[in-house]
DNA sequence: AGCATTTTTTAATACAGATTCATATTCGAG
DNA sequence: CTCGAATATGAATCTGTATTAAAAAATGCT
């Protein structure tokens, strides 16, 4: 299965997902993409029909993947684990996908509002799911009254996402550890909250 | 003062503004923003040197003019003022600032990573001056005990402009008032920051 | 009004980068 | 080991866009 071409394949779509990344959607030169895969520029076509396909691919691989695993570190919690901590294994699991292993997150994100509209369309039903997958957890939180009544939960929700798609604009393992950050966000999380 | 030439200046900068937190660094047209400020392309020359001095102009003001007016806002409370009023009053004007009056915000913050490396310092020691500012504050709080002990308050700071910063992306007037994310704003600082 | 200066435009230049094509190379099944 | 299909390349094309140059238009001063 692994066979050379699909190794070749993934070349080029890791390459694109770290130049897109870091130039954004209309500074991402095939050119570079093509020298960071170990490639001649024409062979990209060879796998993606054009520039915006590929750009596309990466989108949507950034969304879908960091659903998946985010959703799986809250599956695999034992039964029965409170909707708080449920929350909590949600805050890391988004924090370290983004931050430790996946250029695809951060291209996705910070390209999101750049991209031509033409190409938005399944990246943005990924990130309509991943949205959902939040709301459900809050939502589930709210029921067993691990959510006070009078916090609007949606609009904390918006900004919590936000500040951790942002962490990835200023924090440098070198200064301070991701464990730090991660709990710094989770006991933002916790007092915002609860009650007392 | 206001010459019709400084007017036309202020026009094509407007123009920039706004197609660059549109579209990007490299996704920005000197024809599309001639276009929005109703003038030829050529004509942006005749008021900047380059694309790239036009783009760099900006990114500074957009750094530039938070800060200020942020800086004013809190200058402008009653001496004696709590400093945790006074963060929540910069909360609050960081986010009218940003999503209320100014494109040039909203260009800076989404571009900071995405220029080449030429442009960078000038806009970067306004931001540096910007996060200072935010340093003193949460500074001047935990002196006066406002902040408990054990908040990492810089890792909080950081979350906190990353909460804010990212609200352009997903915040859309018709949904909720800007009042209402500005108070939950508020609610999560006074709670991460305040013991119980 | 008439003239010098500032401002703006239209037409030309130059170049970078996506895409195509014809050709070469590599791969895997028999 | 060899042949047809899959994969990759170099050279050529074509388009879009920043920038310059030269000319025209507007402005404001006397």
């Amino acid at each position: 299965m692994a066979s050379k071409s699909e190794k070749t394949r993934k070349r080029i779509l890791d390459a694109a997902a770290t130049v897109l990344s870091q130039r954004g959607y209309a500074g991402m030169r095939l050119g570079e993409v093509a020298e960071v895969a170990g490639v001649q520029a024409p062979a990209i076509y060879y796998y993606f029909a054009s520039r915006d396909e590929l750009v596309e691919e990466v989108m949507w691989s950034g969304a879908h993947d960091v659903r998946i695993h985010v959703e799986e570190a809250v599956a695999a919690l034992p039964d029965g684990t409170a909707p708080l901590g449920r929350i909590m294994t949600a805050v890391d699991a988004h924090l370290r996908y983004e931050l430790e292993i996946s250029d695809y997150a951060t291209a996705s994100i910070r390209n999101a509002r750049h991209v031509p509209e033409a190409l938005r369309d399944r990246p943005a039903a990924e990130e309509s799911l991943y949205s959902h997958f939040w709301r459900d957890l809050f939502e589930a939180a709210r029921k067993e009254g691990a959510i006070r009544d009078d916090l609007d939960a949606t609009t904390f929700r918006m900004l919590l996402l936000g500040a951790m798609n942002w962490v990835v604009e200023w924090w440098r393992p070198e200064t301070r550890s991701l464990d730090e950050v991660i709990a710094v966000a989770q006991d933002m999380v916790r007092r915002t909250v609860t009650d007392s």
